[in-house]
DNA sequence: TCCGCGCAGATCGTCAGACGATCATACTGT
DNA sequence: ACAGTATGATCGTCTGACGATCTGCGCGGA
């Protein structure tokens, strides 16, 4: 990541290495998933410049994808935050989501291998386990992310990966409020072990139905959390 | 768009100016659009400098949105080409559309007022109107487009819009190539119509219905009409 | 004649630096 | 105390440059 002509170092042969964007696209967007950039923080172009020793050519070619994704948002003239999402939004995204992941989950019952199967129980038995353990919720929130991506790449739908995993992302915090509801945990891994088994039994419409409800029931769960305290504390605002 | 600081010309007092990327993104979206660029041709960054005359960092950062929008594909030390649709693919984006025009047209059913409601039935007068006239191919998906415009307006839910406008973008040669089949108009007339009334009968579901048929029904028809021709003529490829 | 090799051109990916415009803030004079 | 200006921070855009990679064409040898 220092200048481009000292080729760099040892890459599998034949392999080429990820252009530099993509790396530094993965290395923010990692930071923002896992809340080392908060919702509302500023992204400030000089300051990712020197952190990631990149240019600002770069850095904005980046955050225009990023704001594509709806991860950042620019205020124009202002500059770029970290996506601060409303209650609203996130309602609307729930509900696109439940359709949404019907359909992938439907897919999956029709076109998973057994391995895949296998698979997802594997991963759901990870959550469980996750679960159980108390993990810390972000850990909660990977095992989730985890066995979501069992999920779609079973259904070989890739449009609908596409999409789901930039609605994920644009709710993420709302994700983790859900998973800190009380009780709420529990009844997430039932519902999921509901819908594991019954893609288990090649049953498309009820595994479709199965996790519309879990999707709306998280939203119900996340929202209600965030209504509570009115207000989500954020980088820059004061009590 | 020559240099940034003779500011120009006149603008709506008070307005501002479309930051000059905005300018050209939808320069060349619209020109995809209406396929005055075509699948497959190639997008040549000097090229476009030249002709819009910005620079081409400009240049870059408007194809990254496009790239974004599924508008765009790059093949990487390359150059971008505007995105081909495999029929795969395309089967997957109707699939996708089906579930959640559904979800806009009951959204809208809830929602709009008697005068979205009234201008739904505009647009879709229109939109017979055109049928009936037999106007160009390109006329008719225009009228599409409004129609579509007009029940996303009233269903406010800005996500759902970004995500199918994103859709729908992708798909536009299929779209084109169903509304060509013969007689498919004069059906796509008549769902239409049907959506329209059940809109104003305020039954939600039932338009829900209607429109994910509608959606299934013309997938049916482009796919059928593409598979027909096993292979697009693309730009570039020879018989 | 035909095939392989290499070189030049085209194009991308990335960098560095520049400059005006806009917005926030701190300072200063009354 | 307050208004107005000066200053700085940051963005939006432009220019020019350079190496890396792919492509096609020409040249020389079998």
């Amino acid at each position: 990541m220092s200048t481009p002509s000292e080729s760099w170092n040892v890459i599998p042969p034949g392999r080429v290495a990820a252009p530099l964007r993509d790396q530094v696209l993965n290395v923010i967007r990692q930071a923002i998933m896992n809340f080392e950039l908060k919702p509302g923080q500023r992204l400030i172009e000089r300051e990712l410049v020197e952190q990631l020793a990149v240019s600002r050519t770069t850095i904005r070619e980046v955050l225009t994808v990023l704001v594509s994704d709806g991860l950042v948002t620019v205020i124009p003239q202002k500059g770029a935050i970290v996506s601060v999402i409303t209650t609203d939004e996130a309602r609307d995204i729930y509900e696109i989501r439940s359709s949404l992941e019907a359909l992938a989950v439907a897919r999956f019952t029709e076109r998973a291998s057994a391995d895949e199967i296998l698979l997802l129980r594997q991963s759901f038995h990870e959550l469980k386990q996750a679960t159980d353990d108390g993990e810390s919720k972000l850990d909660l929130l990977r095992s989730k992310d985890n066995f979501y991506g069992v999920l779609l790449a079973g259904a070989r739908f890739p449009s609908l990966t596409q999409i789901l995993t930039m609605l994920q992302g644009r709710v993420r915090v709302l994700r983790l409020t859900s998973l800190s509801a009380p009780g709420r945990s529990k009844e997430t891994v039932e519902e999921i072990g509901r819908i594991v088994a019954l893609v288990e039994a090649r049953d498309g419409n009820g595994a479709a139905e199965a996790m519309a409800a879990h999707v709306r029931n998280a939203a119900q769960a996340g929202l209600t959390k965030i209504a509570e305290r009115e207000k989500i504390r954020l980088v820059g605002e004061e009590s």
